[in-house]
DNA sequence: AGCACGCCGACT
DNA sequence: GTCGGCGTGCTC
C-alpha cells in the first residue's frame, strides 16, 4: 500500500465544497511507521493547524509546496476503506463534503475524545458601557450593529452572530480583538443510561411454513456472502423478528455480523429485550439517549468484534463491524431512516450501498413497504420479494370501519367525535376493555376543507394540497400556483369550507364530557417533555390503570397493548392532505399500522376511522388490509405526474434573514439552472420559487426550488454544477442554501 | 473555516 | 498620503 517516498493524502476537516479534494503532506521521518490509511493527523493548512484524515498515498502534480504532517491523532486507524468508500459516496449522493461524510461516520467515536465544545461569543462590556463603546465605533457601523446584537443575543456561536446582522464573521473577529467580545467554550453536559442483564435463551422458535422457506432464500445468500437485497413483506403480526434473528444467527454462523436497525429504538424495549435474551452480551444497542462514555464503549465493543449483533437507529448503519454480513431495516417504509437536517442521509440507501461493498445482505421488512421499495421488487426489479401473508397467532385482523363525517356535518353533530366512535367507545368502557384514541399532529401548514363534501383544494400542476395563508390565498408550495381562497366551496357551494383541526387537549376535553367516568390519559409532546414520563404513561396504560389513551402518532409505533380492542382515528384527513406528493402513502402506512394496534391480546379487536374523505383510496384500502390495492391505485397517479419512484426528486432551501434577498437569491438559482439545462436536452424540470411550507423559522425567510429528474446522477450533476456556479456571486447577500435528495417531508 | 491581501473611503 | 474597515481568494 504505501510506496516508498510516496506523500501521504489527507482529505482536511473543512466542511467546504472549495477544499473537498486530497492535498499531500510529506511524511516526517519520526512518524513513518504511525501514518497510514484511516487515521487522522494534524497538518499545516493555509497558515492553521488543522485535523485531516489519511486516505492514501501518492503524488501531486507538482511537489513546490508541500508542506510536512504535523502530528498524528489516533494510535490506530478509526475508519477503514470500506468506510471511506462509503463516505466518498455519500459525498456524492447528498453534495457533501467528503470530510463531513466522515465526520458523520466516526463522530459517535470521536465525540467522546475532547468533550464536544460550542464556543459562544458574548460582550465583554457592561450596559452601562455600551453608550461609549459605540462612541469609539462611529467610524465602524457595522462593528458598532454587531456589538449592539451581541448585547442583546449573547451566547450566539461567532458564525451565527455575524450572520444575525449580515456581514462576514471577520467583523466578529476584530471585535474580538478589540477585547469587547469573548469567545467561551461550552460544555455540553452528559448523562448515563444503565442496561439490566437478562438470561440468554438461544434457541429460536418453531417457524412456520412461510417464515421457514423465507428463511431458507435469505439464509442461501448469506452464506455465498453475496451482495443481494430482499423486501420481507409481511403482514402485521406474521412473525417478521423471528425472521430476522434467525438469518443473523445463520450470519454469526459464517463469522460475519450483523446490524438491525429500527426506526426508534425508546418505542421498542420489546425489540431490545429479545435480542438480548437471544443473543446475550453480543447485542450492541446504539441510539441517541446513550451518553457519549456509553457510546464509546459500544463501538469500542463492536470494533473488537466482541459485539457481534449490532441494533440501533439511522446512524447505527455506520458502526465499525469488521466483517458486515447481513443489514436487516426493520419498518423500511418509516421516514426517521432519512436524516432531515445538516447531512440528509437515508439509511436505508446507505445500508444498501454499504452492502454492496462489504458483499453482504440487506433485508428490508415491512408490512406497508414504501413504493420505491416496492417498484424495485416487482418482476424484473433489483430486489427479491419475499411475502409472509399469514400471522403467526392464527388470529384475524382487526375489523376496520370508516366513519363519514360529512354525515355527522349533515346530522348537526359539528364535534370531533361520530355517533358511531361514541357508542363504540361506551362498548369498551362497559366490557371493561380499553381504548386508544389517535390524533394525526395537527399540521404544520394548514388546508381547508369543505366539511360537506370533503372537498381540498389542490394545485391543478402538481396535486399537492394548497397552503392557507393569512392574506387570504392558497398557495402551492412546489411551483407556486396561488388562487384567493373560496368562501363557497366550489364543488358543492356550501359556506363549511375553512381550515380545522384539533390539538389533544382538545380531543381530552370533548373525550372528559362524553365519557365522565372513564379514566383518560393524554400523550403527546407537551406531557411527556419531562423525561421518563414517556414510558410512565405507557406502563399506566399497560398496567390497565387508564381506560383511554388520547395521543399523536407516538402511540402508533411499535407498541403492544393487550387489552386495547378499538383503536379510534379522529380525523384521518390531517395526514392525507398534507402538503406532500406522499400524503397518501402516508396516511396508507399509519392508518394501517394504527389499525394493527387493536385486538393484539385474546380478545378481538376493532378499528374506527373518521374521515371527510371516505371513498379516498388510500383510507378504504387501509381499512381493508389490502396493499395491493393501495399500490395499484397510487402508483399511476405518481406515474403520470412524474414523482417518485419514477423520478427523483431534490429540495434547494434558500433562507435569509431578508425576504426579498431568498426570493432574489432562488430566483437566481432557477436561471442558473435553467441555463445549465437549456439545450442539455435532460428531462429535468425546476419548480417555483416558492415559500416554504415553514416560511420562517428563527427570523431567517425560506424559500425552496424543487427539481424533478428522471435519473439521479443528472439531478445531483446539474445541481452541483448549479451551487458552484452561484458560490461565484458575491457571499455578502447570497442565501443559505441547504440541498435535500429525494426529501421525506418538506417542512 | 480563517488567514492575508487588496480595495476604498475617512481623516491627520 | 496613510490608516482602518471589510470583502474575497486560497489553502498541499
Amino acid at each position: 500500500m504505501k510506496k516508498i517516498g510516496a506523500f501521504a493524502e489527507v482529505i482536511v476537516a473543512l466542511n467546504t465544497r472549495s477544499t473537498d479534494r486530497v492535498f499531500h503532506y510529506a511524511v516526517p521521518a519520526a512518524l513513518q511507521d504511525k501514518v497510514e490509511v484511516g487515521i487522522r493527523v494534524l497538518v499545516p493548512f493555509n497558515n492553521r493547524s488543522l485535523a485531516g484524515y489519511v486516505t492514501g498515498f501518492g503524488f501531486p502534480e507538482n511537489t513546490v509546496n508541500i508542506k510536512e504532517i504535523a502530528g498524528v491523532l489516533d494510535a490506530e486507524p478509526v475508519f477503514t476503506p470500506e468506510l471511506l468508500e462509503l463516505a466518498r459516496w455519500m459525498a456524492e449522493n447528498y453534495l457533501c463534503s467528503t470530510a463531513e461524510a466522515l465526520q458523520r461516520i466516526l463522530s459517535p467515536r470521536l465525540l467522546v475524545k475532547g468533550q464536544r465544545v460550542v464556543k459562544q461569543v458574548h460582550p465583554a462590556i457592561q450596559a452601562k458601557d455600551l453608550e461609549s463603546a459605540l462612541n469609539s465605533l462611529s467610524r465602524a457601523p457595522k462593528q458598532a450593529a454587531l456589538l449592539k446584537k451581541a448585547m442583546i443575543n449573547p451566547g450566539l456561536t461567532r458564525k451565527e452572530l455575524a450572520v444575525a446582522e449580515g456581514v462576514s464573521a471577520s467583523v466578529v473577529d476584530t471585535l474580538v480583538e478589540k477585547g469587547l467580545l469573548v469567545i467561551s467554550p461550552e460544555n455540553s453536559p452528559r448523562r448515563l443510561v444503565r442496561v439490566a442483564q437478562t438470561s440468554v435463551d438461544s434457541n429460536g422458535l418453531v417457524l412456520n411454513d412461510g417464515q421457514k422457506e423465507t428463511l431458507d432464500q435469505v439464509a442461501r445468500d448469506i452464506r455465498q456472502g453475496m451482495f443481494k437485497v430482499f423486501l420481507l413483506h409481511g403482514i402485521t403480526g406474521s412473525g417478521k423478528t423471528e425472521v430476522y434473528m434467525q438469518a443473523i444467527s445463520i450470519t454469526l454462523g459464517t463469522g460475519r455480523q450483523a446490524v438491525v436497525l429500527v426506526p426508534e429504538i425508546s418505542l421498542t424495549p420489546q425489540m431490545v429485550d429479545m435480542f438480548r435474551r437471544r443473543f446475550g452480551g453480543q447485542v450492541a444497542v446504539l441510539h441517541s439517549a446513550l451518553s457519549g462514555g456509553e457510546r464509546y464503549d459500544e463501538w469500542r465493543r463492536i470494533k473488537e468484534g466482541e459485539a457481534s449483533v449490532v441494533l440501533g437507529t439511522r446512524s447505527a448503519i455506520f458502526a465499525p463491524l469488521p466483517r458486515p454480513g447481513l443489514f436487516v431495516i426493520d419498518e423500511e417504509h418509516e421516514s426517521s431512516y432519512k436524516q432531515d437536517d445538516h447531512l440528509r442521509y437515508h439509511a436505508r440507501e446507505v445500508a444498501i450501498k454499504r452492502a454492496q461493498i462489504a458483499g453482504a445482505v440487506v433485508l428490508l421488512g415491512s408490512a406497508t413497504p414504501s413504493l420505491e421499495s416496492q417498484l424495485k421488487a416487482s418482476a424484473g426489479g433489483p430486489y427479491q420479494l419475499l411475502k409472509l401473508t399469514d400471522r403467526i397467532d392464527g388470529r384475524p385482523l382487526p375489523l376496520a370501519r370508516v366513519v363519514d363525517m360529512r354525515l355527522e356535518m349533515k346530522g348537526g353533530n359539528s364535534g370531533i367525535f361520530s355517533r358511531t366512535l361514541v357508542a363504540a367507545v361506551n362498548k369498551r368502557l362497559d366490557k371493561g376493555e380499553q381504548v386508544l384514541l389517535f390524533l394525526n399532529r395537527r399540521g404544520y401548514a394548514t388546508f381547508i376543507i369543505c366539511r360537506e363534501c370533503g372537498l381540498v383544494l389542490k394545485c391543478p400542476r402538481c396535486d399537492i394540497s394548497l397552503i392557507y395563508h393569512r392574506d387570504g390565498r392558497l398557495r402551492c408550495h412546489y411551483c407556486n400556483y396561488t388562487v384567493r381562497a373560496p368562501d363557497l366551496c366550489p364543488s358543492c357551494g356550501s359556506q363549511s369550507i375553512k381550515h380545522f383541526g384539533a390539538g389533544t387537549q382538545k380531543v381530552e376535553e370533548e373525550a372528559r364530557q362524553f365519557f365522565p367516568e372513564a379514566r383518560l390519559l393524554r400523550m403527546d409532546s407537551d406531557s411527556t417533555a419531562r423525561k421518563g414520563s414517556h414510558s410512565k404513561i405507557i406502563n399506566a396504560f399497560r398496567d390497565r390503570q387508564v381506560d383511554i389513551l388520547i395521543g399523536t402518532q407516538m402511540i402508533a409505533k411499535g407498541l403492544d397493548f393487550p387489552g386495547v380492542t378499538l383503536v379510534g382515528v379522529i380525523n384521518a384527513d390531517t395526514t392525507l392532505h398534507m402538503p406532500d406528493f406522499r400524503a397518501a402513502e402516508r396516511t396508507f402506512q399509519l392508518l394501517t399500522q394504527v389499525a394493527g394496534r387493536a385486538g393484539r391480546g385474546e380478545l378481538p379487536g376493532e378499528a374506527i376511522i373518521q374521515t371527510y374523505n371516505p371513498d379516498h383510496y388510500s383510507i378504504t384500502a387501509a381499512a381493508a388490509h389490502d396493499c395491493d390495492r393501495f399500490y395499484l391505485s397510487e402508483m399511476p397517479v405518481r406515474r403520470s405526474l412524474g414523482y417518485p419512484p419514477f423520478s427523483h426528486l431534490a429540495r434547494l432551501l434558500f433562507t435569509h434573514e431578508d425576504e426579498e434577498e431568498v426570493k432574489k437569491g432562488a430566483g437566481q438559482a432557477k436561471e442558473t439552472l435553467k441555463n445549465i439545462l437549456a439545450g442539455s436536452g435532460k428531462n429535468i424540470s425546476v419548480l417555483g420559487p416558492a415559500p416554504a411550507p415553514l416560511s420562517k423559522i428563527k427570523d431567517r425567510y425560506r424559500w425552496q426550488l424543487v427539481i424533478k429528474a428522471s435519473r439521479r446522477d443528472l439531478l445531483r450533476d446539474v445541481i452541483r454544477e448549479s451551487l458552484s456556479s452561484l458560490e461565484k456571486g458575491p457571499s455578502s447577500i447570497r442565501p443559505v442554501v441547504n440541498v435535500d435528495i429525494n426529501p421525506q417531508g418538506m417542512m
